[in-house]
DNA sequence: CTTTATTTTTGACGCATCGTCACATTAGAG
DNA sequence: CTCTAATGTGACGATGCGTCAAAAATAAAG
């Protein structure tokens, strides 16, 4: 008795593998051409293995996306620190939903349709709620730039709003405008003549405006802030991106 | 020569008859429960017949998702319409928006499933473009109450927007609240305390207010004005939401 | 080294669903 | 009534999913 016990370690790797794999397919193919079976002909284990990480499709899906929004979380943890106003971490935070979006764009995807019913009621109940604490932490850098602004005063609450409501305000309005302004990346539409990276800053300077979040739109140079994200805050993240744009 | 040439009009309402019957089928067993089979099992057609109408589950699901956003569309008409200042108008294209979200909720997931490139890769050219038409007759509208806006002075441009982008800035602010929301009716999480009527007209008037959209938040009664929109605009439609909240 | 108990892996299998296509049906013109 | 072309039908092959009985791997005990 007391047999092969796998190293948990090694476990978690594998799932990892499984995942990469998943996601090269999907880059490749589409979400709509993921199969159990082609991941499993890439990958050196078979079928069964596979279904002993995941119990199905959809719980796959909902596994990369989880993978995606704790990237997401590590972006966020830096924008929390960045040196500035507190009004310029929050817009920090905007910047990096965005730059992430546009890094990875298959798994910025996978996080709007993992928040489809079609796999949410297939996956596992585990994994649903990793991806709500995974959201919590996001809403939880949010909030803590807040408390920040209220302290130093730069930030004065209307009396009918909470933290939470306008920790949610800001990032429903960034998931509404990368989530439309994706699609239409490769598309042309109204919204051919829309750039993500304008639109985002705009919103959120009109969001932040309309709290009385200071210093406002025109009495701070952006410009400015924005040229320090991109070369202070998030400099490897910028290369790649025109890196991936170039090539 | 000259056999049975099929009425235009008929063949309409057969499509609309298959996707009334796909709806009831997502209603009862969500998206992923739909099936071609259980469709046809449910029609005096045959599986044929069917693909004759629609080439794939994908593209009836696109079909369904422009049913909705017809519908949407003309609610937004109706706000266009409304007796009131520029500003009440556009708010009133955000309660719109919410209303038909929640009155038919099935349908407005189906907007965001229908996103999903793994919909959008499988539907029809042809109603992906009929989508994107759609979906400028809603921005139409948003444009419409934005120049009136301009024209009566009660709308001041900042010289880095344009109407398009203040358009759009509105529907995806609508959008990500309506979408992030949607699923926490159902689900615990730090959304729970959150509601979707409060928080979208609050999300709405924070960006009117950094857009110096007049008459400010402070200086209006927006209960009023939502009091108006029940009862005159949408009197309706809110006694649907009513009955649909009850039983 | 062999045995044994237990975990882990395997892949063939059964089932569901998809989309097609050869054939049947239908309605009007001749 | 017959013929013809548009339309409808549903059996069929293909694909992919998830399972499970059997096989392989492992490590301690004998």
């Amino acid at each position: 008795m007391s047999p092969k016990i796998i190293d948990h370690c090694a476990l978690e790797a594998r799932e990892e593998e499984i995942m990469i794999t998943a996601l090269d397919i999907i880059t490749e193919l589409g979400v709509a051409g993921l199969t159990i079976d082609k991941v499993v002909a890439k990958l050196p284990y078979s079928k069964g293995t596979v279904y002993n990480h995941f119990t199905c499709k959809e719980d796959l899906l909902t596994g990369l996306c989880n993978r995606s929004v704790k990237n997401v979380a590590a972006l966020f943890c830096r924008a929390v620190a960045f040196e500035g106003s507190s009004r310029e971490r929050i817009l920090a935070i905007g910047y990096a939903y965005m730059l992430h979006s546009l890094l990875n764009p298959t798994e910025f995807m996978l996080v709007i349709s993992a928040k489809t019913p079609s796999i949410r009621e297939k996956s596992t109940e585990k994994r649903q709620e990793e991806h709500l604490a995974l959201e919590s932490k996001l809403l939880g850098s949010i909030l803590q730039i807040i408390s920040t602004g209220l302290a130093s005063g730069e930030l004065n609450l209307q009396p009918h709003l909470s933290p939470a409501q306008v920790a949610f305000s800001l990032w429903s309005m960034c998931f509404g405008t990368i989530a439309l302004l994706h699609e239409s990346l490769d598309r042309c539409s109204v919204r051919t003549e829309m750039n993500l990276e304008r639109e985002l800053i705009n919103h959120s300077n009109l969001l932040l405006d309309g709290l009385n979040w200071q210093p406002y739109t025109q009495e701070h140079d952006w410009t400015d802030t924005i040229y320090k994200y991109k070369t202070l805050l998030f400099p490897h993240e910028v290369k790649q991106l025109k890196r991936l744009q170039n090539g």
